[in-house]
RNA sequence: UGGCCUAUGGUGUAACUGGCAACACGUCUGAUUUUGGUUCAGAAGAGUCUAGGUUCGAGCCCUAGUAGGCCAACCA
């Protein structure tokens, strides 16, 4: 009875394996590391699905570790945020920690390092030691200080600590390799000095261990089985395997674990940046009000924007882990939301952009209170009473005196359901001395209540409105969220500056007219509006004035019909492919020639012609040697020798050659491009 | 002119130690529907960056290219 077996990712199957060399699964260990310098936001969301993910899968513990290494930066503030976010994502920590709380080992370790020649301090300036660093591509130099006496070291390194020098007066350095191909490995720097207070440890230390002596050893004492990180860490794996193993002889018996560092790719998500500094920058410039704006893509922002947990944690779930950089399109991440919302979203009706409708025949003072179903895909949600009479707001969008066949909605002399209400028939309008429609009039019939089982009520129309009663609807204001930037991937152009890219119109506030059921709702209610899409009441909402967040539209095939317009946005074409040079293109159009109908094999043909004007024939002549099975890639050759030929080519032996072995091959194509050269 | 990493439909991820490329989103049909939503049925779309090699057989292995990313903070 084998369950079908979920496909791993990569990092699972590393686990995997060490699990089958040998390693207890009592052994598996995990952590989440923030610096609590910022907000999460949907990208850390990867990182914490990962570790807590694994934690939950493997059953093993997850530690919450606040990386609070620089005191300049980091607050309490940020990490209660944290702590706030994490939980709300519905994942609990073994362990709450701080980097700060291993100083004095980390201290101790460092000592014992300078003790054994592995760590000098340096005296420089930071200018000097960067010049001395080098770059890529040329390797660096030892500096003056790099052959201190082990005295004079811990001497020194003794007197930093206790503050008898000014910030940037010394530093304690790795002595590993000044010409290494790793620039981190070119002796990096352990300690700084810095005389600032520390959220936690207060004016206890005025030197401040860096990253990558401080994280992986971090990791050694919390005996971390495997340690998560995203890409950008790859190069210090080496480093922290260095530090990790100098270390390891000092403490192998409380600490006979040494974990192991691996990387995955980050999240990116379209139209929208995913860096604490950029986000940073938007707080700051007043582009959002908060980081919990409803158009961050911090938690706190898509919270507020009435995501939901489950929708957050299936997004991550559905986006995969690998190692290749990727842009995640946000339709998926409002996939997930709809899907969680259609579930549990009690439905109400509201009118965002309301016209006023009359029914003429309805009596004046009635108003009657229809049972409306709150949700049908639950239920359990059960109904409640809407007030309908003879005046009703319906959105604008849904009349057209005149229309084709193709629009379900209300139009002059057609019929259309009220939903919950009654079927109704567009009678006339009432303009403005501009020609613009102030009013609809319509009739009803008063047969079709919804549900009464009657005859009429079964008749079946094309088309069923929201509305709202005028005298009972209750204003509202709406707040509807687009897109933060135009570009797909903002912060990717070489030339312009992702503020560049800013939406003007991401935000938009509305006053709108809901049910009035709604006058009930608490702060972070989440609702569907019939026909609109999911909208959540915002922090900003109090009992007399109604505030909510559109979180995401409902799928909407009709707009699609309507506007097909909206082009593809550009961004989509791979920069790579901008670059790359014409033969390479050629050699790819060429590939799937065969594959072609033959119209589109018109097109590409003439496409390879405009391309090979851009070859050169040492370009062209490494394909005569083509595999013959490869007959795509041959007859894109023989297209594009075509157009060298035109243009003056001599006739080499090599190209008698090829034409000669193409005219025999079994492909017609290839022998038709061919025969006429 | 350096080192490291990556390359599979529009997007993202699969394909157990080589066996004729799967799933999801998106797109497009059709059915159902008192939400142009949901649900259901179906379709299109990749010969796996290129070339060569090993093999009976390569997305997986080897070689050489090409393209993209990361690396020069007393940040993490």
């Amino acid at each position: 009875m084998s369950e079908e077996k979920k496909s791993l990712n990569f990092l699972e199957h590393i686990i995997e394996e060490d699990l089958a060399n040998g390693l207890p699964k009592n052994d598996l260990r995990f952590r989440f590391p923030p610096e609590p310098n910022g907000y999460l936001h949907i990208g850390h969301t990867k990182a914490i699905g990962i570790s807590f993910g694994l934690g939950e899968k493997y059953n093993a513990p997850v530690n919450l570790r606040f990386d609070d290494t620089n005191p300049a930066k980091e607050e309490q503030e940020y990490v209660d945020a944290i702590k706030r976010d994490v939980s709300w994502l519905g994942y609990t920590w073994a362990n709450e920690l701080y980097s700060s709380d291993y100083f004095q080992q980390l201290y101790d370790w460092a000592v014992l390092l300078i003790k054994e020649g592995k760590a000098y301090v340096d005296s420089q300036s930071s200018e000097a030691m960067a010049e001395q660093k080098g770059t890529p591509t040329v390797p660096g130099v030892d500096g003056p200080y790099r052959n201190r006496s082990i005295e004079e070291n811990l001497d020194l390194f003794q007197r930093m600590k206790n503050g008898e020098f000014n910030e940037g007066a010394h530093v304690l350095r790795a002595k590993i390799d000044m010409a290494h191909t790793n620039m981190l490995m070119r002796d990096p720097i352990m300690y700084r000095i810095l005389k600032k207070h520390h959220h936690r440890t207060g004016d206890t230390w005025c030197i401040y261990p860096m990253y990558d002596w401080t994280h992986g050893e971090s990791d050694y004492i919390e005996q971390i089985s495997h340690s998560l990180c995203s890409l950008e860490f790859k190069p210090h794996r080496e480093l922290y395997n260095w530090f990790k193993e100098s270390v390891y002889p000092y403490s192998q018996e409380e600490l006979p674990l040494l974990p192991k560092q691996r990387e995955f790719a980050r999240l990116n998500l379209s139209y929208t940046v995913m860096s604490k500094r950029k986000l940073l920058k938007l707080v700051q410039e007043g582009i959002v009000k908060g980081w919990d704006d409803p158009r961050m893509p911090t938690i706190s922002g898509l919270r507020r924007r009435g995501y939901t947990p489950a929708a957050i944690r299936d997004f991550i779930e559905r986006v995969g882990v690998a190692k290749r950089d990727n842009v995640i399109d946000v339709s998926l991440l409002e996939f997930c939301i709809r899907e969680d919302l259609n579930k549990t979203a009690p439905r109400v009706m509201a009118v965002l952009d309301p016209i006023k409708l009359v029914i003429e025949n309805y009596p004046s003072d009635q108003v009657e209170w229809l049972e409306a179903e709150n949700n049908q895909e639950d239920e359990s949600a059960g109904f409640r009473k809407v007030p309908f009479s003879k005046e009703l707001y319906i959105e604008k969008d849904d009349f057209k005196e005149e229309a084709n066949s193709k629009y379900f909605r209300l139009t002059l002399g057609k019929e259309v359901r009220l939903k919950n209400a009654y079927i109704i028939k567009g009678e006339s309008v009432v303009k403005d001395a501009n020609g613009n429609i102030t009013e609809i009039r319509c009739s009803y019939d008063p047969e079709s209540l919804s549900g009464s089982g009657t005859e009429a009520s079964l008749r079946k129309v094309k088309g069923t409105l929201h509305w709202v009663s005028i005298k009972h609807a209750v204003k509202a204001e709406v707040r509807e969220y687009d897109r933060l930037f135009m570009h797909e991937a903002p912060d990717t152009d070489e030339e312009k500056d992702f503020m560049e890219f800013l939406n003007p119109d991401s935000l938009k506030v509305i006053e709108a007219f809901v049910e009035p059921s709604l006058t009930e709702a608490q702060t972070g209610d989440r609702f569907q509006f019939q026909r609109l899409g999911y909208f959540n009441v915002d922090d900003d909402s109090t009992a007399d004035s109604l505030v909510f967040n559109k979180t995401v539209g409902l799928r909407d095939n009709w707009a699609k019909q309507t506007k097909p317009a909206e082009p593809k946005p550009q961004t989509q074409q791979k920069p790579q492919q901008n670059k790359r040079p014409a033969i390479e293109v050629i050699k790819q159009l060429g590939k799937k020639y065969t594959n072609y109908p033959a119209d589109k094999q018109e097109k590409v043909k003439e496409e390879i012609k405009m391309l090979a004007k851009e070859v050169s024939y040492e370009d062209l002549q490494p394909l005569f040697g083509t595999a013959a099975k490869k007959v795509g890639t041959r007859i894109a050759t023989a297209i594009a020798l075509g157009v060298l030929l035109e243009q003056g080519l001599e006739k080499h032996d090599d190209i008698l050659e090829f034409i000669e072995k193409a005219q025999e091959d079994t492909n017609d194509i290839l022998v038709a491009e061919t025969a006429n050269l």
